[in-house]
DNA sequence: CATAGTGTACTAGACACATATTACACTATG
DNA sequence: CATAGTGTAATATGTGTCTAGTACACTATG
């Protein structure tokens, strides 16, 4: 595999990006298993601390549960997954909606680009 | 003034992303004359050194010209500003649509949010 | 010509991120 | 109980960002 990743953004953040937008997509179900992290990191080419990271920072967020021996699991709390997706909607939304204040645009005129885009 | 930072991104690049929104939103004008580089540093409570990054990097954009001495002026190319304007919007607008695919979410049920948010 | 105000350049240090390496703790398996 | 595979922790190194301080080059002004 060997991802490519922004630089303007740490690694970890952009996979635990990665990995929520997989959750999102359900390209990770509930109580799914995530790689080893050693496997993770061979998968990303990225080191295994990085990678410890990234999971650790899924934990903090009630994303995964992990067991000392056995992996880090996907959540089983479906409501959990609920709220993320609505959170991931609305900030999304609103640092777009930020951006386009920031620099002086109108509403009108961004949708309209949005709809020539494809 | 001192401004708050997000952690997220570099201080220059938060400061370069201002300027650049003071200029399309009229507040900065071809050929006005921006704050010297300490009076800027004072002002955002900034570093000397980042201001002038910041400058540097407004040069490297064609967006500045920089007379050593007198100081650092806002171009007068009118067609920079008309391009910079498009090709901010174009990137705004790509992020928002990369960032929908990335997690999965339907353009249609973006623009519903988009709309609810005042 | 002296001075104050410009931009510019350099060195040093603090901090976060990522890497590399090693070691430890727990669990399943045979 | 031995082993392999989990997560976890600690230390050291390199890089980029930002800060701090100092010094230099150029320009306008009186």
């Amino acid at each position: 595999m060997t991802l490519d990743f922004s630089r303007d953004k740490p690694i970890y953040s952009q996979l635990v990006d990665r990995i929520c937008g997989d959750i999102l997509k359900g390209k990770l179900l509930l109580g799914d298993r995530l790689p080893s992290v050693r496997e993770y990191a061979v998968e990303t080419g990225v080191n295994v601390n990085t990678v410890q990271r990234v999971y650790k920072e899924l934990e903090a967020m009630d994303l995964t549960e992990t067991k000392r021996g056995q992996g880090t699991f996907i959540t089983t709390n479906e409501e959990r997954i609920v709220e993320l997706r609505e959170d991931m909607k609305n900030l999304l939304a609103q640092n777009f909606l930020t951006s386009i204040e920031a620099l002086g645009f109108s509403r009108e005129e961004m949708l309209v680009v949005l709809h020539k885009k494809s």
